[in-house]
DNA sequence: GATAAGTTTGACCAATCGGTCAATTCTTCT
DNA sequence: AGAAGAATTGACCGATTGGTCAAACTTATC
């Protein structure tokens, strides 16, 4: 998190105070964006003086890139849930399901994930335009491979993806929304393992061919 | 959009000076959220001075609330095109298609209702909270009815309507994220057809009963 | 226990924020 | 033409912004 080059072993306390700005630069700026973040309300809400978060982050920027930089790791352990050697109905139930865990569980990452994508994508574009796009290109070289063997409907692998990144990652940008659908409480694990398992079906049986 | 009070005819020159203040807050709003805009930035886009603006819109508060407003009208026109009268695969296909065309030709609105919710929904929480449920509600009823109908799968009506939003939300929100991976260039016309035609293929695959 | 290094903090800075205001210009009406 | 009202604008205000800094305080090392 802080500099990798730290050689010495970290001291808690640092490692302490670190982790709280850290956590705490990822809920203001999944509430309000980069430009709508200020470091004094990071500040706050890590309980410690502003001074002293411009200690361990120069600048607002350089920890804003630290918290991306971290959302962007966590995508790629959930992408690599997509299983090539798996049949298309469990490689498929398998990816939905870990983002839709991701969802659930890391919802301020999907939402820090969002507002940078709202703003123009000025940190992320380079991962979108190279690893995203090469992630992309060999699951729809898996999904044709699919499709020409009859496992799957015809369909452009591309706006696929789309839909299911749409649906898992709106558990998670929208979860205030279905809260105040939901009696102003946000969905119990119970109602939530069901919109999961709904979502995986509605999905799998959108895409398989009839009789599987 | 102005004071709805206004009797006398408009001179096109407020008119015009009102709408272009009201287009660049969209913009602004839509890019930033409310906290990380700024009522300098809207009225350079406008391309008037900052006092200008404060003539027309006294608060930048004032000027989100006019704007949001907006938002949650069109969203109401659209929401119309759920008809229950008409078959499952129609209504659905019916709607679906009216959100896609939402997205595409109006994302800034779909953008600046995705920033309200990030930030907790402030403006629109008693939207939420009674117009959308409302409308959630009754089409829920008609959906369960489709299904006693043996119509539709059996599901969780709530869930299903969450997949329709958030896909077609996305085409909206995650343009920049979609151009990205198309070359950098946004989707074309006929890109978007057949996105869209997908999506209503896989969603209505996804929930009518075999052999329909 | 002294010295050095690492950490914490209030006070402060220039720039930007939302908003005001008086002076000016433009329109409208008679 | 000229008065009255509407619209426009640069200058300005106090509050907040991201960031700095020197002084004070801890902690590790000998």
């Amino acid at each position: 998190m802080a500099s990798e080059l730290t050689r010495t072993p970290r001291s808690t306390a640092r490692e302490g105070r670190e982790k709280a700005i850290f956590e705490a630069a990822r809920s203001v700026f999944a509430e309000f964006g980069y430009k709508g973040s200020t470091t004094a309300e990071i500040a706050k809400r890590a309980e410690i003086p502003k001074a002293n978060l411009h200690y361990y982050f120069p600048t607002k920027e350089a920890l804003y890139r630290a918290v991306t930089e971290d959302v962007l790791n966590t995508w790629l352990e959930a992408a690599s849930s997509f299983d090539e050697s798996a049949d298309p109905s469990e490689a498929i139930a398998a990816y939905v399901s870990a983002k839709m865990d991701m969802a659930r569980q890391d919802p301020i990452g999907s939402r820090i994930w969002a507002n940078e994508i709202l703003r123009g994508a000025p940190v992320i574009g380079d991962f979108l335009e190279t690893t995203l796009l090469d992630w992309l290109k060999s699951r729809e070289t898996i999904v044709r491979r699919w499709i020409k063997a009859g496992k799957l409907v015809a369909l452009e692998p591309r706006y696929f993806f789309y839909m299911i990144w749409a649906t898992t990652q709106h558990y998670a940008d929208f979860e205030g929304q279905m809260a105040a659908l939901n009696g102003g409480k946000p969905l119990s694990d119970a109602q939530f393992e069901a919109a999961k398992a709904q979502v995986i079906a509605t999905l799998l049986r959108g895409v398989l061919p009839s009789g599987t």
